[in-house]
DNA sequence: GCTATAAATGAAAGCGCTTTCATTCAATCA
DNA sequence: TGATTGAATGAAAGCGCTTTCATTTATAGC
């Protein structure tokens, strides 16, 4: 592989005209410019980004932790995040953290061991201290999906409070009274802040929110099973279900149909995320939006434009849900038999 | 952060001896690896992974080329990598091609740029002559899904013809006769495979392959949709329909459902992959099961025997699909009618 | 033509680490 | 005790590039 000293001596210039061709870093007269890009080309000549990365103390990558690297959340993140980047010549390292407290620590530590220029951490245990820190003395941090206070311009949050509320609007709008309500692990709080949103729409309608119809589960498709279960055995009639993800609404979906449920005519189902298989269960899943591919897009803009001083178009922090009707939901008058054991 | 000359000065020994304890490349007497250790951890050190990597060249990590980073195979694949990896402090370093040509090209330019160990590649247009050539003259090369003679034993890959074996026997099993196949791109080997495999079924069962069954599709749900509507309207029966990939599939019992076709009553599917949403279509897809992860394992197995000199488990080149019998197959018999318009 | 200033380029040091050859230390044997 | 050999460590060069200060070249104004 052809190194800058074989540019230099080809070309007829020193390193450090070579340097400032690849670099842009200053003024070069443009015959001189031509004859280094020639003697480039000849030489097939690729910059060795480790040299690079140690001479100018900058790595030129940026670091990504989320729980996992599969799955449809988490594929439509990391792929507008990699596509961002890479327009602009920036490698990304992932890095999964499973979810856990102790491996989320490490992922970060593992990335930090690469130096990389930025983190975007879609984390939850590690403390806001540690975030603060971190930021403070190792790299720039883009928090998605949560916020920290210390860190306040760098998150990137959805209001999650609003898709809850437009799920059970939508379903009161359809004549709905009686929905019931399969929750988010309620440490986590965009589980909460959905819920609350739901009441949020409930009290508008002149509805108090019934425990009875709350159910809270483990964002997977089996609490999704469970909780439909569990609601029936109140023997509390309801013609809906909210889901507080797509995962758990396929979970009451595959239930309802082991049942011979008719879905929508006798029960009506919304989920939250609108994950790409909410297309493909049948009926079509109606859900609330998560837009996790314009949320990764401006956290990769962010450090675009804060680590490497590029244009951008405009930030923004707070992202707003939208429902998506699709056909899993149905107008609900009392001439249906309510969903009850 | 701390260097290597900070760690040498507090534990009073060389830095030549500093990079033996951190590298454990030469015997170092116990007592000075102790005090080494000692004072790395006072400092809080992290080696410079660019300075060790332009040392030592070598850059501890490895590229992997896929045609997009989500998806549920896709998906699936990144995580293994990564887990494996990961597990013994290496980086991954991804980029996503789009299936086309120039960007495959220019995604494999890219990561040769970050200087990166190994390649893993799942790429479909690029030449078997520049792959071979960038096996000799860059990095070490693994071939997912696809056979390059030359580098026969860097191709890890999946039996296609017996799993549309598999498929079709199945069916066949099941009593069906007039079996429809939906296919992918027939310049894709994977799909042309398939397909061969469905053949090699048709015929031990003492039946040619109708031409008028076959209907070539694109790999995407709406091709499964097309494809579907194309054989209807050829007026033959066929009492069950198999897919080249999961995708169509779904675009298959979609269009069933929009035309209240009874599945798998009036008409059986099968598609190929497993992907993870196979089993949120309703009702539940029969399918082949597509190794992704173990052949994801296995190829960064390779690496880590082939370039880093690591113990792993035994290594596997050819792997071999399996029928997941799920709810949309039945058995057949001329008591029903066959689908046809 | 000379002087001053700006533009353009070169020389050299250094980024943090690895590796190789030289040197020192320790152990064994005669 | 001295010589030999093996173990352990140190000194120095260098990986490929960036950056800064010094030097050279070009331009404009008098």
């Amino acid at each position: 592989m052809a190194t800058i000293y074989e540019v230099s001596k080809l070309a007829g210039v020193s390193l450090a005209t070579v340097s400032r061709v690849i670099n842009n870093t200053a003024t070069v007269r443009e015959a001189t410019r031509e004859r280094v890009e020639k003697a480039m080309r000849e030489l097939g000549y690729q910059p060795n980004t480790m040299a690079q990365s140690l001479a100018s103390n900058r790595s030129n990558s940026v670091g990504v932790v989320v729980s996992e690297l599969n799955g449809p959340f988490y594929g439509t993140l990391l792929s507008e995040i990699e596509k961002a980047f890479r327009a602009v010549g920036k490698h990304v390292v992932f890095a999964a953290s499973h979810s856990d407290q102790a491996i989320e620590q490490q992922s970060i530590e593992f990335l930090k061991s690469r130096r990389v220029d930025a983190l975007i951490l879609h984390v939850e245990s590690v403390s806001d201290e540690y975030l603060a820190k971190l930021n403070q003395t190792d790299c720039p941090v883009i928090i998605l999906n949560r916020d920290v206070p210390a860190l306040e311009k760098q998150c990137i949050t959805l209001n999650n409070r609003l898709g809850g509320y437009l799920a059970a609007h939508y379903l009161l709008q359809l004549g709905h009274r009686d929905i019931a309500y399969i929750a988010g692990p309620q440490w986590k709080s965009d589980a909460r802040d959905r819920y609350l949103g739901h009441c949020d729409a409930l009290r508008e309608a002149g509805i108090e929110p019934n425990p009875e119809l709350f159910y809270e589960g483990d964002f997977q498709e089996t609490g999704g099973t469970q909780g439909f279960l569990a609601l029936q055995q109140k023997a509390i009639a309801f013609s809906a279900v909210v889901c507080g993800n797509d995962e758990m609404a396929a979970g009451v979906i595959a239930e309802a149909h082991d049942q011979d449920i008719d879905i929508p005519e006798k029960l009506s189902i919304i989920g939250f995320d609108n994950v790409n298989f909410s297309h493909y269960v049948y009926p079509k899943l109606t859900t609330i939006d998560y837009p996790i591919a314009s949320m990764g897009q401006m956290a990769a803009h962010w450090i675009l434009q804060h680590v490497y001083q590029q244009k951008t178009p405009p930030l923004q922090q707070l992202f707003e849900p939208k429902l998506v009707i699709r056909d899993s939901t149905t107008h609900y008058d009392d001439n249906c038999a309510k969903n009850s054991p």
